[in-house]
DNA sequence: CTGAAAGCGCTTACAG
DNA sequence: CTGAAAGCGCTTACAG
């Protein structure tokens, strides 16, 4: 049903020539007469010959195959990281393999070994994995976000000063008291600096810092049961820092099921400024993450590692943040 | 600086046997006693031995690798869709190489050619492309919500059924002046189905069904424009069926910044569904396309033409829609 | 039950 | 400037 398709000897065969000089051709390795060239360009074009990509890797022990693992890009913020990182990878000639490991360490690893079965030249981890240690030691790994392990580059925004930016904001609209909503601190994700940098600037106005930790892994209507128990906890709170959009957009949810108004009466922030929320949540005020810078920087400090083992590495490539106004302040 | 890869050769050392017994170890094939099972496994563990599946690939001329193009994973439909079909690829052992065409004829011609050398055993195309026709005979194919050519089966959601269902819905809660935006009708894709249901029904219940095309490429700048001419030039317009929840968050935003109400003066309806919308935009009515169901057929019926390239295909696979009560209506 | 040999499609020293 | 040979890491007839 499917044409079969030529190999380098049929357009060898074609050419009058051998498969060496084939192989040089479409490499431009060495010395070809002009003439011998064209016989071979005019034998590809004629067979429509495409090179076989798994026998090349095989041979160059370099297969331009990169792996990402995300929780899922069903999730507007990976899934626009995810297209940043693949448009930078197309640039650079690197395909991506895509995994979605939800947050789940037994999909992570079969990832990982999938990974490494297919050879790839490193990978993008965009999640928390607790078994990464060793088999990242193996390849060239670059972590988004998150602390892998100490020899692993992360990529971040700069936290700290997000989390002062948005306390400050918040504090500047005239908010005595202020919640931060954050993830789990054990976890020693840079997403907890955003939390410090909260911290730092409450105490610095003499305001007393809230933070109230809520599990990523919560399903979405545990996470609205915890918003919803934060606002009876807190019913004087007027001002929310959200640790991402998504949570920030469930707050205002909650605030207006309550019969009260964002800003005048509760105001909100949230973290990452994906595209999606800003064209279509414009109202939104938020810590806009550079997400296309961050994914450019990931890109490349993967190829270093792939091309300049010898390198040196910084730990940590922080990127600066933004204020994005909308009205929720 | 990265550990050297042991093959199987190096196994076979180890466990004091050949390669070929590694192989059918690995493989389960043929009869091998369980004690020269046990040696081989033992090696394997010791050595860390994980098998290479790009020589694999190479020897038995199947991948296990597919290519997935859509537009964007940064738009979130594109993004939840790209999640489930991964999630039933892993399910049966497939691996997705990842496309981010952005609508570009170019970039999709080169993808397609770099999935091609890649060997990959199949495609599932969520973007229009002219150039497709050729390419897609070599290889299995198949189309999310798009007709290619004549042999390659699409996916699809009710699309005639849910605008039917969008325009019934805004009728019965009294509109009377209802629009449609839609994307261009000459490029014949299932969406456009979407149009024909609505107005069928706008027809049988004696209303003027008016559709507006938004071309899909233009720049959210130019999408917001459009919709403001709309406006300006229906001012009667109490009712508006927008081809996605895209459009019909942004409809909704030119409501109210004319200060008028949704549903009270404008009352909308969306199409997809997503899982991000539905969580943190509920207020939106919306016909959901069974995404994951979708999906599902999807990797199946991929899988039918790589396995049982015999057996016959249908043209469309047909998946029924459902309305998503929020208050836009 | 096990192994030597050939081959998947390509590339690269090494001769000439 | 060009080609024969060996090899990338694996698998599968074919012998034994």
């Amino acid at each position: 049903m499917f044409k079969i398709k030529p190999k380098i000897s049929d357009v060898a065969k074609a050419a009058g020539v051998s498969p060496t000089t084939v192989s040089r051709v479409m490499n431009k390795r060495g010395y070809i007469s002009e003439e011998t060239r064209q016989k071979v360009y005019d034998a590809m074009k004629k067979l429509n010959y495409i090179p076989n990509d798994l026998a090349r890797s095989l041979y160059n022990k370099r297969s331009n195959l990169i792996g990402l693992i995300v929780p899922t890009t069903a999730n507007p913020f990976y899934g626009e990281l995810t297209a940043r990182i693949e448009h930078f990878c197309a640039l650079a000639g690197l395909k991506v393999l895509l995994c979605n490991s939800l947050h789940n360490a037994e999909k992570e690893a079969h990832y990982w070994e999938m990974l490494r079965r297919n050879q790839v030249d490193g990978v993008i981890v965009c999640t928390y994995n607790r078994g990464l240690i060793d088999v990242s030691e193996q390849m060239p790994t670059v972590a988004f976000d998150h602390y892998l392990s100490s020899g692993i580059p992360v990529i971040s925004s700069d936290n700290y000063a997000g989390g002062e930016l948005a306390a400050a904001t918040l504090i500047e609209a005239g908010c005595k008291n202020i919640v931060h909503i954050n993830g789990p601190a054990e976890l020693e994700t840079p997403a907890n600096l955003r939390r410090n940098g909260y911290e730092a600037v409450m105490q610095r106005y003499g305001l007393p810092a809230m933070t109230y930790e809520i599990r990523s892994v919560l399903s979405q209507a545990e996470a609205e049961a915890a918003i919803c128990a934060l606002f009876d906890q807190q019913p004087q709170m007027d001002g929310v820092f959200a640790s991402d959009d998504s949570i920030a957009l469930k707050v205002i949810q909650e605030v207006r099921r309550r019969n009260k108004r964002v800003p005048e009466d509760v105001k909100v922030i949230g973290y990452d400024g994906t595209e999606f929320v800003r064209q279509h949540v414009p109202e939104l005020t938020t810590i806009k993450q550079p997400m296309i810078t961050m994914a450019e920087t990931a890109v490349q400090i993967l190829i270093q590692q792939i091309e300049q083992p010898e390198k040196a590495l910084e730990k940590e490539y922080v990127h600066s943040i933004e204020l994005v106004r909308g009205n929720s302040v």
